[in-house]
DNA sequence: CTGTTAGCGCGTTCAG
DNA sequence: CTGAACGCGCTAACAG
């Protein structure tokens, strides 16, 4: 059928071992006549290597897996980002699919994809794996990083932002700027470590702040825009909260849009702070003051880490920080 | 190493023919009993198959490749979702690359990476491929599709929108809601046939409404937030046009955040038309008017015309619509 | 229904 | 520096 590395020795006048060593760039283990010769022909007739040949052999192929769900969020670009820039240079392939959020047969089939290609690496991002499907991952050998999540155990490595901190830091900002009652909307306090980090973080500065907090203040949700909505109708037209700190920035958009149905004007009625802190704080009006995850570190740090030699279970944390933009009012008391 | 069909083989008894038979299902060339022995000690083995291994016998993967650039427009997902729910009930493994938008060597490792795997089929989605890129594509016997993209050439096979009728639709929508100085904003009518086809349609409308149209309408771009503000920059605080038409929502929003920095207001001073349509157009106010291309279709198109047997040289349009919301005003002349 | 055999295309010994 | 030979793990004929 195709050409192989046998039809361009035979052209060449050479050996396949010959052509497989030029082809492979094989150190100085050829000479250069023959390997000009060895290439011009192999161009010449259209050769194409055949991976799955390649791989069978060595073992050993040039691709990163990324496991990607249909999040609802849109952080996911900046971190494959920072992943195709590192891994690039490092001559690695990076090939993506996608998980259904939900869906632990798709879950599955993924990972079953990318594990018996045996890749290089496998990162996850922002993934919650099915019990069974972690102990799939795990069984193999071949490393992997959980990427914009966190978990209690200490069996996988994860990257992430502190997520406690993500919920104090923003509370701390919030409180600075003289808000007292202090929404908490659209994050996940049922299923997700990363969301009740948040509301960790969250109580304690309020409990720094002598805040005796409501659990009224707090609407979970999925951190999706319908989310932000509904917890901004459950605060209703005259709300008990004077600013509202949203899990996502979709979620933050959701509450403004929200808001503004219910008669109210962001900031000057209510204020509004998200999590994220992507493109979108800066194209809604007003834009949206948001602590801000460093997502592009994530998937460099990400990569970083499963090429590192030993691969230790780290837990890894990325910067955060507070950008202010219009969403946020002052409150003199 | 890891443990191979032979290894189950040994321990279940029975010769590696078999083993391989019952974990590839094939028909009912084997009896239940064997089946369930060959099984059980698969999976108490650890086993994993090992896909180059028979990639390279049976020369199919079961792997269809989507070649995606690195974008400024945000429909992408709603392609891939469409592609993702038609390949998965086919048995169809989905594996995504990014290819930089003017890189053309990661251009060329993408599609090397995808071509040397000999996956079952390449979507490309808005992805202008250099000419020697595409030659390396063609000279492949892989069955390719480019999705939301079009060409002059009769060669390669695409899926998109009507893109002359996206710029006419639109524009004979604006006219007839009284408008006759109609502008329009980052589309691109350098390099992309896309942009040239819109630009025409939009002509040709204005044309059949008696309407002498000015070059100083058409301000060129990349489809970007940026580009849209740029544009509506250059259409100053007096716009010389009444509606402006965008090449995406994106563009549309960056064309509204700039009018509002002018002073103007949206619809009331000038009114904003968006191409594209997604989710982006309900969450910004004013909610953005738009002329809806069919993503979704187009990923599900996409995969079955690689499914099918015989792969013409297809160029399929799929449909668009206007889709009204709070951008444009009715102008009683 | 099952065992046996023969490669798939390549990388890597080991001699020369 | 190069050729010959082997085998990676699996599937696809064949015979039984």
């Amino acid at each position: 059928m195709s050409v192989t590395i046998k039809d361009i020795a035979k052209a060449a006048g050479v050996s396949p071992g010959t052509v497989s060593r030029v082809l492979a760039n094989k150190a100085e283990f050829f000479s250069a006549k023959t390997a000009r010769k060895v290439r011009s022909v192999a161009q010449e007739l259209g050769y194409r290597k055949n991976t799955a040949a390649a791989e069978l052999v060595t073992r050993q192929s040039h691709d990163l897996a990324v496991i990607v769900n249909t999040t609802k969020t849109n952080f996911a670009n900046h971190i494959i980002e920072g992943i195709q820039e590192t891994a690039f240079p490092a001559g690695l392939n990076v090939i993506m699919l996608y998980a259904g959020d939900t869906n632990s047969e798709q879950q599955r089939r993924a990972l079953n994809t990318v594990i018996e290609r045996s890749v290089r690496g496998i990162l996850l991002l922002s993934l919650e794996l099915d019990p069974e499907n972690l102990t799939l991952l795990q069984s193999t050998q071949i490393p992997y990083c959980f990427l914009s999540i966190s978990f209690q155990g200490p069996q996988s490595p994860f990257i992430t932002s502190d997520d406690w901190q993500v919920g104090y830091q923003a509370t701390k900002y919030l409180l600075a700027q003289g808000h007292r009652q202090i929404g908490l909307a659209a994050v996940d306090t049922q299923t997700s470590i990363t969301g009740k980090l948040r509301v960790a973080g969250y109580q304690q500065a309020l409990r720094e702040a002598g805040v005796a907090s409501s659990p009224h203040w707090i609407h979970p949700g999925d951190y999706s825009y319908a989310a932000g909505q509904a917890a901004m109708q459950s605060y209703g037209r005259q709300p008990e909260v004077s600013a509202v700190l949203a899990g996502s920035d979709m979620a933050a958009i959701g509450v403004m849009n929200q808001a503004r149905m219910l008669g109210l004007t962001v900031p000057s009625d209510l204020s509004v702070m998200s999590i994220d802190g992507t493109e979108l704080c800066d194209i809604v009006q007003p834009q949206i003051t948001s602590l801000t995850q460093s997502f592009y570190d994530m998937g460099v740090a990400g990569v970083q880490h499963l090429l590192a030699k030993d691969t230790p279970t780290v837990q890894t944390y990325t910067p955060i920080q507070v950008i202010e933009r219009d969403s946020v009012m002052k409150r003199i008391p």
